[in-house]
DNA sequence: CATATCAAGTCATCTAATCACTCGTGGCGA
DNA sequence: TCGCCACGAGTGATTAGATGACTTGATATG
């Protein structure tokens, strides 16, 4: 079974103390307790505590004045960690990962397809003959092959955020991901999909495109689906 | 006269880092060299070290995998820590923000029209209400009502993954996010499409809170399209 | 061929100090 | 009285070495 990411007693610490900052009243600004104090009261020691605060210094929660002490950051509604927070979803989530995966990645084959050079395409169709190759090869780059398929048609899209959010969803969660490889388990299939996308772009026809690819998600979403409620002996 | 931030030896050691990786040809998901090889070779103790490592962590910089290694993350292009670090704010960016979430928002709604619950509705409507008693109140007060309302919208959708990635694109591009409502700058309007938006997700038409929220976006957009062409003198 | 076990490599945390900096306070001299 | 400055209590920054926990790939076993 895949345990995906443990709860470090620093994941946790970094948690608490938002809670501390949240539920405390504090206010943008407010002196927090000191180090020594804040390792006690969580019991830990200071320099596990200061990989805690560390983080939170690094989102903006949190500012850190060398002899003088600990303040709440300017920006209170920043309490939220992007990268750790999410990594530790886990589990059942797969599921919610390829229906995140089916809202935003459609639409982007869409623009690809409106606006990808010939450069572009010749690059995504190298994608594709470097998975080929990998179809009978190890399972790591495999993954890393189709990955990047999905990563670079992402990217033909022509907008920066949203490139990063897809990129930041296959890397962050990208053991979840490569579990969803694992139990779909049907290489061929995934190439040809890949490939009835590619050759939509390659058209230009947007509709196409957009339809492929989220035919192709839903594709692997029903077959986890499955599998996970009839795991296959 | 404060002086701000004198540079500390994690701060510093934090910019080696970067350094390291951007100049040492690393892609991303390589393995980075182990903490103990790392704290001798910049000639410091693992503790230290590990302060800069976790705020490379919390950017994105960097994934720490307990018991296998430091692999470098995704984003290595935009590496910047945020300290005294102002984003910059480019209205191309803009309006790729606004595209990202014209993308994904009005799936979100209509996802929220087909599973809210009485008490989640209740919720969101007090969202409002607490906007509009802010309707001629502070611009950071509105501000914030006006992004709880998009905040609570995603987190109806019962994804947790599309609530993380709305939740992190309204956080990490808070300053941007901040200047768009800066340059919208009609209260009124803004509020009265979230009131419409959520009336449709009340009467659970799934079809209308997707282009009610889709026509609030392009709306917004369409505004700061305009005003960035013909500056308001 | 599949599964179970093991060991090396790696990150995570602990302990107990010492060093470096800030800032208010009070002494001192003018 | 006023202003300058030295000082010290409080606080963050860093050190050192050791041990625990976890991952991963290799080996052995059925």
């Amino acid at each position: 079974m895949s345990e995906v990411t443990r709860p470090s007693l620093s994941d946790a610490l970094t948690e608490r103390m938002l809670e501390l900052i949240r539920t405390g009243g504090h206010r943008p600004g407010d002196r927090l307790p000191s180090t020594r104090e804040l390792s006690q009261r969580f019991a830990v020691t200071t320099p596990t505590l200061r990989e805690a605060l560390r983080r939170l210094e690094a989102t903006g929660a949190i500012e850190m004045r060398h002899g003088s002490g600990i303040y709440v950051g300017a920006d209170i509604e920043r309490l939220v960690l992007p990268n750790p927070n999410m990594r530790e979803m886990r589990g059942a989530q797969l599921l919610e990962l390829l229906g995140a995966r089916i809202v935003i990645e459609p639409p982007l084959a869409a623009l690809a397809a409106g606006r990808a050079t010939g450069e572009e395409l010749a690059a995504l169709q190298r994608v594709l003959v470097d998975a080929a190759r990998h179809l009978r090869g190890q399972d790591a780059e495999l993954h890393d092959a189709n990955m990047t398929f999905h990563r670079a048609t992402a990217r033909l899209a022509g907008n920066r955020v949203l490139h990063e959010v897809v990129d930041s969803l296959l890397t962050v969660h990208g053991a979840e991901q490569r579990e969803i490889l694992q139990i779909f388990d049907d290489r061929r299939r995934d190439y040809d999909e890949h490939l009835a996308i590619l050759e939509a772009i390659e058209a230009r026809d947007a509709a196409a495109a957009e339809e492929r690819m989220r035919a192709h998600l839903v594709d692997v979403k029903t077959v986890i689906e499955q599998r996970l409620q009839h795991p296959p002996k």
